[in-house]
DNA sequence: CATCGATGTTTAA
DNA sequence: TAAACCTCGATGC
């Protein structure tokens, strides 16, 4: 489930487990072994998400991590360690920790299973980072340059409100192509945080049909686009899934993987096709403009 | 046991 | 536009 309101639940974790302590860092699988090397026996000062960006402050340096489609971090440690066991992709959940101690005083990890980029290690508990397309240490001015590609982040306003200077921009980045709704959403320098799911049921809801020019939106439905993808991101982290549709089934998209369905809204089948490489869902009966 | 597919991005053609 | 990256649960035989 890596679209933003995961990286966002990852940074609140990583900070209540991480932040304020030295860490241990390596990479069991070698292929971050320079980085953690630098990371290692550091004070992680503070993590933050932007967009689907993750960002773990040293000093001066710090980690950059992008999970991709398949990245994520599986947490073990002392009960209360870490709330959720697994964050990004899927991961089948692990058995109960036996903790025990070293001699030096921080719990004994156990030994990596897989494919493990990076382990940071707490006193009392441990995480594993599988499968990211970015792990990298960046520099000041590297940091720099990768939050400067990334528009504006609905999960980054001040809580339960619209910061109007983030939602001008994204009206703006809206205003400044001749591209479909559907692919603006997906460009994280018009918005940060927005994937395939967030896209097709934001659209969904606001009645938006995914070919309309991203520069032809009225400000009117730009402005409550808005405000429905940051209300669905912030309802993401809460539940730690993306839930656009409320019930009692199980199902928890209006129209994400429900193509060749009767829309729940207006009855018309639900459609898909593919868009850049992705597959974007769409009810042709009731998104008309 | 083998193959497929996925919430994503970068690079090459 | 296509392929590569890289992991693993789901699916199929």
């Amino acid at each position: 489930m890596p679209e933003g309101h995961t990286l966002h639940r990852l940074a609140v974790q990583i900070d209540a487990a991480f932040v304020g302590a030295p860490w241990r860092v390596s990479s069991p699988q070698g292929r971050f072994a320079a980085g953690a090397q630098l990371l290692d026996a550091q004070t992680p000062r503070r993590a933050e998400a932007w967009g689907k960006h993750l960002f773990v402050h040293l000093d001066p340096q710090t980690w950059h991590v992008h999970l991709g489609l398949y990245g994520a971090f599986t947490f073990r440690g002392v009960p209360g360690f870490a709330t959720a066991a697994s964050i990004g992709a899927p991961r089948s959940r692990t058995a109960a920790l036996e903790p025990e101690y070293q001699e030096d005083g921080w719990l004994l990890p156990e030994p990596p299973r897989g494919a493990v980029r990076a382990r940071i290690q707490a006193q009392h508990g441990w995480a594993d980072l599988r499968g990211p397309v970015t792990c990298a240490v960046l520099e000041p001015p590297e940091y720099q340059a990768v939050i400067q590609r990334l528009g504006p982040d609905p999960l980054r306003q001040p809580a339960e409100t619209i910061d109007p200077q983030a939602r001008e921009a994204f009206l703006e980045n809206l205003s400044r192509r001749r591209i479909s709704i559907a692919a603006a959403l997906m460009d994280q320098a018009v918005i940060a945080g927005v994937g395939n799911i967030y896209r097709a049921e934001s659209l969904f809801e606001e009645r938006l049909a995914p070919d309309t020019p991203s520069n032809q939106i009225s400000q009117e439905r730009a402005e409550a686009l808005w405000g429905r993808i940051t209300e669905q991101l912030r309802t993401g982290v809460t539940e730690g899934v993306i839930r656009t549709l409320r019930g009692k089934s199980a199902r928890r998209h209006w129209i994400y993987k429900h193509q060749g369905t009767e829309c729940l809204r207006c009855g018309e089948t639900i459609a898909a096709r593919e868009l850049a490489g992705r597959r974007l869902f769409w009810c042709p009966g009731c998104q008309l403009d």
